[in-house]
DNA sequence: GTCTATAGAAGGATAGAC
DNA sequence: GTCTATCCTTCTATAGAC
């Protein structure tokens, strides 16, 4: 079982509080509240805020990692790559929807994070995916492009939207439930979008 | 003079402190630290954080709805406004680096937000926007696409490269230097990429 | 391992002198 | 308007009983 251990229970308490209200907005004592469990065994099993914060923080970047390493390290074409990246990330997130803010956020907030993660085995290399998009274009398939960019492009317009949900909303004047199913539309248009372009077509 | 006054200079370092810690993680003594002056200030004129928070994030909002009325509010011809806005936005966030992780992480923090802004004049109004992108569909000019999407697309592809700076930075094993090389080639790349698939070109 | 109680520090806010 | 001093609450963290 997974919450068999007041270990895991705690884990689980702190990641939805922390992806909430972020590392300096999350309280020991709501943790705790959440775990159903009292505030010191916190600091029993994870000594400080600050080490738990990082328990959580390393949890949340190992469930986007494999998300990553599906483009970037995956031999599959590069149009399907496009294609089932953007359809499987959007399913993805509607599942974690805390979890892009979360991580920019405290990538932003403390630039030393993505440095520790960088050490971890499972951190996305970047290599094979641009001699993937360096091949296509010698080859003739697709319209010359740096794989940075395009690499970019893809997660822009596949994350960005969850992001700033609540703006787009307010600008749109749109309702959640419209807003996801256009969140639904967007595999479409997304892969649309790229690939046409890349196709020159 | 701008710093003439204490206000002034009260906002200007609270601007500073409250875009890089974000409402929970900035403190007044700083915010006072910063404005060379006494934290005892701060509430004579701002009477309490949130205040003061709040007068920091409409300003900063306030700089943001010009450039999206650039898009949704300006009767440039659609290719020339995607190339017009793309490049100066992209000055724009050079100037001000920290401007859209602040309003994002805020939104997102509290959902309010978003209600107030939309009821502040100079709002960005979608409609002029949607109209014209019916009207170059209805008259076969380009693909059709719903204005929705395409200005989701538009604001991803610009906005988000710069929120997710240190998340990139790590995966394409980046420094400040090249990144920002990019940025500035994405000006040309944006442009193309939509204007072509709008063309199907 | 788990709890209660509390230390110790920090932060927002105010009182009151000038 | 501006400052110093201080109140009071909140929060992290630990001590110590069971």
């Amino acid at each position: 079982m997974k919450d068999d251990k007041t270990e895991d229970q705690i884990l689980d308490a702190a990641e939805k509080i922390f992806q909430r209200k972020g590392m300096d907005g999350a309280r020991m004592q709501e943790i705790a509240n959440e775990a159903g469990i009292n505030k010191a065994m916190l600091h029993y099993y994870y000594r400080t805020k600050r080490f738990l914060f990082e328990a959580v923080f390393s949890k949340a970047f190992s469930l986007i990692a494999p998300e990553i390493n599906r483009v970037v390290n995956d031999d599959t074409e590069l149009f399907e790559k496009i294609r089932k990246f953007t359809h499987s990330y959007i399913d993805f997130i509607q599942k974690h929807p805390y979890l892009p803010n979360f991580i920019i956020q405290e990538l932003n907030r403390d630039s030393d994070f993505i440095k520790i993660l960088q050490e971890k085995k499972g951190f996305p290399d970047f290599r094979n995916f641009r001699a993937q998009v360096e091949k296509e274009v010698r080859d003739g398939n697709i319209r010359p492009i740096k794989a940075e960019q395009l690499f970019i492009h893809l997660l822009s317009l596949n994350i960005f939207p969850f992001l700033a949900a609540p703006l787009f909303k307010g600008f749109l004047k749109l309702d959640d439930k419209t807003y996801k199913a256009m969140m639904e539309e967007r595999k479409e248009e997304i892969s649309d979008l790229l690939i046409k372009y890349l196709k020159n077509e």
